[in-house]
DNA sequence: TCTAACGTCTCTAGTAACTAGAGGTTCAAG
DNA sequence: CTTGAACCTCTAGTTACTAGAGACGTTAGA
């Protein structure tokens, strides 16, 4: 049996994040000892590494129950498995995209001042209040 | 002078927006009618749509803050907006390139599923459950 | 001048995914 | 049996808005 300490040690997961989990019904509500502190199984344990892995892969806690759902019924399809990872992979390369387009124009603005001369001539402010000088759409 | 809807409908920034804005102290108090409506000048019309592009940038509300006020003082030294476009720089190209790690293993793990097989095969949570198979850190 | 329709007002509360802190209790090592 | 670390619940704060309620203002046409 592990205690919450050492499932966040294990896991890299806070302890508030843990207690947070649980409240939005993605972590089973563990074990009590006699003096009311959870206490978790190896089970609890993986479920933690795997809300944490899809987490960090940026899945949203919605998308995370329902896989969670899924893993809980084997006979299950997976279709939905793979329509939210395909629906995440989507969502990433949209936020690629825009973010180079972003780089873009910083580049742009950053690289046209020096940041020693005075604010009236600054490239960065000018730049901010014209949209007119962008190369791309943001 | 422009009502909020006006500058809503020539900037894009929407009216609860304008209103927030206002608060966080980004638009100055404008005129209001004997009605106690709103009337912004040209002026607050050209700091919206500073703001909005700010904003497309991503800069965070407080380095907007930040850059108005420099925008405010001619004479200062442009130092400082210098290195908030840059902080922003380099903070999208940590974005990106976290992004583009995701997208690795979103690719692996979603072309390895058809979403035809049985949860208890599925490879989306097969990996998920299973850090090891990741090729990258994330 | 009246009135209908639309615009605007303030205020509260909700969103996502946590994080921080207060004030109190329990556990485990020595 | 003591003591210090770990744990408990609860509330509130974070970012940048967004939604909705209920009331009031403005304006164009009859």
């Amino acid at each position: 049996m592990f205690s919450i300490g050492a499932l966040s040690d294990r896991t890299g997961v806070k302890i508030p994040t843990i207690r947070y989990y649980e409240e939005m019904g993605l972590m089973p509500e563990p074990e009590r000892t006699a003096g009311n502190q959870r206490r978790y199984t190896q089970a609890g344990l993986d479920r933690l590494g795997f809300i944490k892995h899809a987490r960090d892969l940026g899945f949203a806690i919605e998308a995370i129950r329902a896989l969670i759902d899924l893993n809980d019924h084997p006979d299950h399809s997976c279709a939905t498995a793979n329509a939210i990872a395909t629906a995440q992979l989507d969502d990433v390369r949209a936020k690629i995209a825009r973010l180079q387009r972003l780089e873009t124009e910083l580049v742009r603005i950053a690289t046209h001042c020096d940041g020693k001369g005075r604010a009236s001539d600054c490239y960065v402010l000018t730049s901010l209040a014209d949209h007119g000088l962008c190369e791309t759409a943001h």
